[in-house]
DNA sequence: TTCGTTTCCGAAACCGGTTTCGGCAAGGGG
DNA sequence: CCCCTTGCCGAAACCGGTTTCGGAAACGAA
């Protein structure tokens, strides 16, 4: 051995080899002050049997020589690894791809603030996501975890309740209000949907609404209900669709839809890749968008703003979001109860080309495949 | 005390109290069996002092219970958290923002095959990035990182390798082929790409390149200029623009390169969202796309598809480039010497509506902006 | 049979923290 | 002046694993 003591003499020394900068820990910090790693550990701890001055004393050491505690160190006695979980369920349909990237600087912005990092996998189907939560939560992966696309009966929920392990949720579910959650709004925005419409002149609106096993289905169809009761207008059952979320399935359901006798005037999307279907329809049959028939979306994906003319829609802040949630699921882990941890946030309307006011004559439709009326 | 004793003595106990499954630990198993934990923790590591009939009895039953080590706490004696890091920069362009979400699987599918979790964090700017790694380096949140968008003198490179920290890129680096990496071959791409345009007739062929900081730049120009010199053509310096990849710098690129005299039937750009901006300024021009003037783009972004006409493109799979890029770091990880950890992977073209032959003429030209030749 | 090797496992230290327990000294009340 | 609190910190156990060390038993060679 030529190299001298091993023993941690000043934090300068050690330099001698720069490879894997040795780790300042918590006896270093006692060593250096003339106490005991527990005395510091209390300290920084904010334990109450600690006087103020050696509190200080002690933080300002660990200040100085930089300390900072191995997370998983302390991990084995807390039982906190201080990490939120996340697992993405691919997949499905890619509508979470557009929102992944913003909505995960929300949630790392969110736990990195308290210390927190974010630990992510992702699944290919509903029992894979299960699997992996139920992995995740046996080997103690995260301290809790945020649910995205919250649906009606989430299994997900019962999954984590049974084990205890806290959540939070994207998006409500009306029959448990007392669950952790942060929710954009997305009834109030079909109705401001419908009122834009409404005040364009246009009364005979469609409504395509997303995937009905989602919290959020149920929220904005309700909402588009009260827009049309508010408007005076009556809800046409042949101009409502269900189950759009991708583009496929919002021209299947814009064919259905504008396939009737009296077709509508305005389209009003719960999902904007649904939309993005629309818009192939109409061209098919000749219709333009923004002149012989209105669209509205929702989400505000980025390729709203390149198809012409560009989608009007309601714009979710995923980034907030995403910060909200990890700051209420911190919150829950710190021992809040979750019953006081609602919170609720507007979408933006993007007010774009694709409405318009209501063409003036009914017959002026263009697309001639309807069959004539009588 | 009520209940009977805290010793777990066979699985089906303990289901009194349904609330936090009790973990089993290795002393259990050890108990279980008659042996010290010393013996089962090294006979589950196959350590060499442990006989062959022992080594599987303790397997077996600690597969019986279910046991499965904390990773946390071996994380203190080992130094090992079994955890991948990711620091995704946002900001800059969002032009990593479609990839994200694949990109995210396939690392999360490399990982997990490994028994290892993704750690995630984002930031606003290079130096956030860099204080992120540091910060994520110095709490040892991750045992070695993936870097996403290699660039040519890259600063993540210099800190992770001061740290003596395990790592693997995502793009090679040309000055430094011996460090792990995966990449997609751009350059032979953007040379495909020519050859595909210059069989339509194409004879003025102009290039948009991305980021000239990032190290697929020199990459994509090389094959370009391959590709060129394979047809036989000249490379023109009119219309070679760098540096746009975001929608707007393709639009401002675009516009230079059509405004020369005699400006190019086609276009080839190193990223999609360039291309996106070539079609804004052809329509501009009253120039359509795919016979008046033809663009292949590169990356495979979901926009392309939407736009009219579809853009041609060089789709990356960037699923498989995660998975490959989780499985090189892990390998790297268990001690694999860097140098032999490097895998390529070729971009698949995706034939659209965006290429087509030549225009016979050159003066059939229609948007009518530039001067007339002499 | 004897003695040196192997083979294989137990005992104990260790990793870097946290938490419980107990005791010393100062302070307060009677 | 004595005793009982209270404030404050040290000692040691603990968390759930891993790793080192040493020794007993089985084995083999002489």
């Amino acid at each position: 051995m030529i190299r001298g003591g091993h023993r941690a003499i000043m934090n300068s020394v050690g330099k001698d080899i720069p490879r894997k900068a040795a780790r300042v820990k918590i006896s270093d910090v006692s060593d250096a002050l003339g106490l005991t790693k527990s005395t510091v550990s209390r300290a920084l701890n904010h334990y109450p049997d600690i006087s103020e001055a050696t509190r200080l004393r002690v933080q300002a050491m660990a200040d100085k020589m930089g300390y900072r505690p191995l997370s998983h160190a302390q991990a084995i006695r807390t039982g906190l690894v201080k990490s939120l979980g996340l697992v993405v369920q691919m997949a499905d349909h890619d509508a979470q791809r557009p929102f992944l990237s913003t909505f995960l600087a929300g949630l790392s912005e969110g736990a990195s603030a308290e210390g927190f990092t974010l630990t992510i996998a992702t699944s290919n189907s509903e029992q894979a996501t299960l699997d992996t939560f139920k992995s995740m939560i046996r080997d103690h992966k995260a301290d809790g975890f945020i649910l995205p696309r919250t649906m009606i009966d989430d299994p997900r929920i019962a999954l984590l309740q049974a084990a205890d392990v806290p959540f939070v949720l994207f998006g409500r579910v009306a029959a448990t209000p007392e669950l952790a959650s942060f929710d954009v709004k997305g009834g109030a925005a079909m109705q401001d949907a419908v009122q834009h419409l409404a005040a364009l002149g246009h009364r005979r609106i469609g409504f395509i609404n997303g995937g009905m096993q989602y919290s959020y289905a149920p929220t904005r169809a309700n909402g588009f209900a009260r827009g049309m009761q508010a408007a005076g207008l009556a809800v046409d059952p042949a101009l409502m669709a269900q189950g759009a979320v991708t583009l496929g399935q919002g021209r299947a359901a814009a064919e259905a839809i504008l396939a009737v006798p009296n077709p509508p005037t305005a389209i009003v999307c719960a999902v904007d890749m649904a939309a993005l279907g629309v818009y192939e329809i109409a061209a098919a049959r000749g219709l333009e968008i923004g002149r012989d028939l209105s669209v509205i979306g929702y989400d505000g994906v980025p390729e709203g703003a390149y198809v012409t003319p560009p989608l009007a829609t309601f714009a979710v802040d995923f980034k907030q979001a995403g910060q909200r949630l990890a700051d209420l699921l911190i919150r829950q882990i710190r021992g809040e109860n979750p019953n006081g941890l609602q919170e609720t946030a507007a979408a933006q309307f993007l007010r774009r080309g694709s409405t318009g006011p209501a063409p003036t004559t009914d017959n002026n439709s263009k697309g001639g495949n309807y069959e004539n009326e009588p």
